[in-house]
DNA sequence: TTTT
DNA sequence: TTTT
């Protein structure tokens, strides 16, 4: 079934990387603080908290080139899980998984590119394009 | 900032339709259950559930037509709150709010259009396009 | 950069499948009908017309499940290119490379699954979250 | 139907500002260049072209502050149109149009607050939730 | 006709 | 607490 998310916002803090433990996969994890288009009675702008997850190169990718306040956009899909607290309590989860993460920030004039390109096998290729 | 996501898939329940105590806005609320499109170690395919809040006209359209099983497409964003449980736990919610729902079922014989169309008053008009 | 696309709507005709010259690879190409959700000036409901390419394993699942006239939902990005006609003009084009297409019309009784699903290496597996 | 685009890119010149003969209305329309994430064959990184259109305030909005260059957010619907040619052709366009732009080039210091937030109004109200 |  |  479709299953789309796209945001774009803040990290509200440094992101985590941490290795699952049986397969040693690289995943990343922080929340990302997209604020509302409108004001609340307050007449102060809100924002949503949403919890990414990122896995494998590219969670070493953000690891690397996130930190709080960074601005990134997610394209990804959303996952709900279901887990049980030590006090026998199930808890339910929802975050978005990131299928890929863009860095919205301008870029550092002493750096180099902050975002590899990669190749494109598995790809179509434009020049091989019947009609 | 952008905040947007597509979900098509099947209501698990009927839809529940309420109103807010003090202004009387119509809220239906509802779990959908988007498969997933693979499949997981135990060879069964799994889903996630997303809860999704419709307000005002539209609320009251997926009350009148949406059933446990119709298939529907949101179009809609992420929003999150947290609130505080009676034992004092602070608790958060992600749920997604629909500017949209499509109702994605064949059309019954007997019956009419089941999705109204409404005017285009507000919009851009096709008929006084500048370029 | 972020480039996503979703949209579901009928095909108006049936979908063609053709193979690269060179690498013979599967792709197939259909127009999509998506209906607008207002009507224009004369009361009519209007639509758009989108051009969908797909490649591979999905452009022939496509070829063999979809048909005039089928309901699809598409997740997917736009592409554009140019082309010379013969007449020496540059043309340009616009057109949606789909990712993910979902066969949405109810399934026949007596047929099966009409939707494979897939294995899930190269995904994270639920079975090893690190939280 | 569903029809929903979500871009990140770059204004490929500056925006244009029109208004409608008829009805006055105000439409700006640009080209947002959206680097694709793999390289072609050159080893270069590639990129779409597509063409923007936005209505109204947020058409003035654009005009006032975006230029070649800028890097926005669009959250949109594609839209197909066919025109006659002088010479008898019809010829096909697609193009965005723009519920929402956001402009993500980093805040001048000595501006203001280059967005607007607008009130809440004709949306659902936090304090006044039925669950 | 294309942006960083 | 989950749908086909």
């Amino acid at each position: 079934m479709i299953n789309r998310v796209v945001l774009v916002g803040r990290l509200t803090k440094d992101p985590e990387l941490r290795y699952t433990p049986n397969t040693g996969i690289a995943v990343t994890t922080f929340t990302l603080a997209v604020s509302r288009n409108f004001t609340n009675q307050q007449g102060e702008r809100d924002a949503d908290f949403v919890p990414i997850v990122v896995w494998r190169t590219q969670a070493e990718h953000c690891a690397n080139y996130l930190r709080k306040g960074s601005l990134a956009g997610i394209d990804g899909r959303i996952q709900t899980r279901s887990y049980d607290t030590p006090e026998g309590q199930r808890r339910f989860v929802t975050e978005i998984v990131a299928d890929n993460v863009r860095f919205l920030d301008p870029k550092q004039k002493s750096g180099g590119d902050n975002q590899e390109s990669y190749s494109n096998f598995g790809q179509e290729v434009d020049e091989d394009v019947p009609f």
